[in-house]
DNA sequence: AGCAGGGGAGAACGAGCGTTCTCCGCATGG
DNA sequence: CCATGCGGAGAACGCTCGTTCTCCCCTGCT
């Protein structure tokens, strides 16, 4: 198994882990243990436990906003992509496993004592405001709407989170709808 | 000092300590440190660290929920008590030592290790709905505005916890007077 | 005064875990 | 065939921290 690989399945095993129970519960043991990645090479790849945190939030953070942007450019109109972001929301919340916003749920475990986590946890969130953003001025809004929708998006992450339910995602949407076509 | 007296200093100390460095970072002897009551009371009146969160949160609950509803009900008419729900946040986001939702935060260190505390964050936040509820009700509005106005408000503690600012009140509000005089 | 007991300070205990080390097998190159 | 060194398994180390224990003081009662 090369080093590439191994970082692989070490980053698969990281993110099943630590965004299904948390990082303060999961051991480097249990990272080796579902990975197969001996404890060894996972500190030649990471040389310690926070660093493999970054870097499961980093690569999460890329595939994340990937997968919304290709979601939403689906569609040509630009209010409908702007719906389209909450309809993406709704389908991820209703995935098996979903447990809330990886990156809210990061903050308000390591928020307070890693400057780090906390500073990845505002640029992934910067990134989706300034996407909506770009969506919103892509439709002739004004950018304070996409401030508006930001807030919709973060309170249905995290109601759904919590109540484990998809149902925000639809709330949010039509809360979004009317924000549209009052503006 | 008596009983009540030391568990008041306790649940003081556990609040100042566990909202603003989290509850995993904070060791029963900071509790102690902080608070002057030895370990031996704090387990006479906290048998273990999670009841003492436990504590910690139901008694924010009460207080947080009752200084809610006295700041709004300071409005009379229906629609200014709607928007002044927001106009507390912001109030309360501006405050020295503000670091987001203490639920929300306890819920991203703790949901998936306590079925408790994910139990009263839950409660808290169908609390909090319920209480959105009420005033859409009184206001004549439909069920589903107090759901996207939980959304906004949600919205807003997280961001604003994250980003440290109070400003995402402010655009929440905003947005819930378009949905008040759209609906 | 003598004593019983609650309370404080802090040491002690034990578990968990991040990190490192030891030991061994094995593959590869001379 | 032997030497070298990488990699795996898992023991070991050290620290943190929840929880308990020890020892002692002080108070209040007789």
């Amino acid at each position: 198994m090369d080093s590439a690989l191994a970082r692989e399945r070490a980053l698969d095993a990281a993110e099943e882990l630590f965004y299904g129970r948390g990082v303060q519960s999961v051991g480097m043991d249990d990272v080796r243990g579902t990975s197969g990645v001996s404890l060894k090479r996972l500190y030649q790849l990471f040389p310690a436990k926070e660093l493999l945190v970054e870097a499961y939030l980093e690569r999460r953070d890329a595939r994340w906003r990937g997968q919304l942007a290709e979601y939403a450019e689906r569609q040509v109109e630009p209010e409908e992509r702007i719906l389209a972001v909450f309809d993406w929301l709704g389908t991820w919340f209703a995935e098996p496993g979903f447990r809330g916003c990886a990156w809210l749920n990061a903050y308000g475990e390591l928020g307070a004592t890693s400057e780090r986590v906390a500073g990845q946890v505002r640029a992934h969130k910067r990134a989706f405001r300034e996407y909506l953003g770009a969506l919103v001025a892509a439709a002739g809004r004004p950018d304070a709407l996409a401030g508006q929708l930001f807030l919709l998006a973060e309170g249905a992450m995290v109601t759904a989170g919590v109540t484990r339910s998809a149902e925000p995602a639809a709330e949010a949407r039509e809360a979004a709808r009317r924000l549209l076509e009052a503006g």
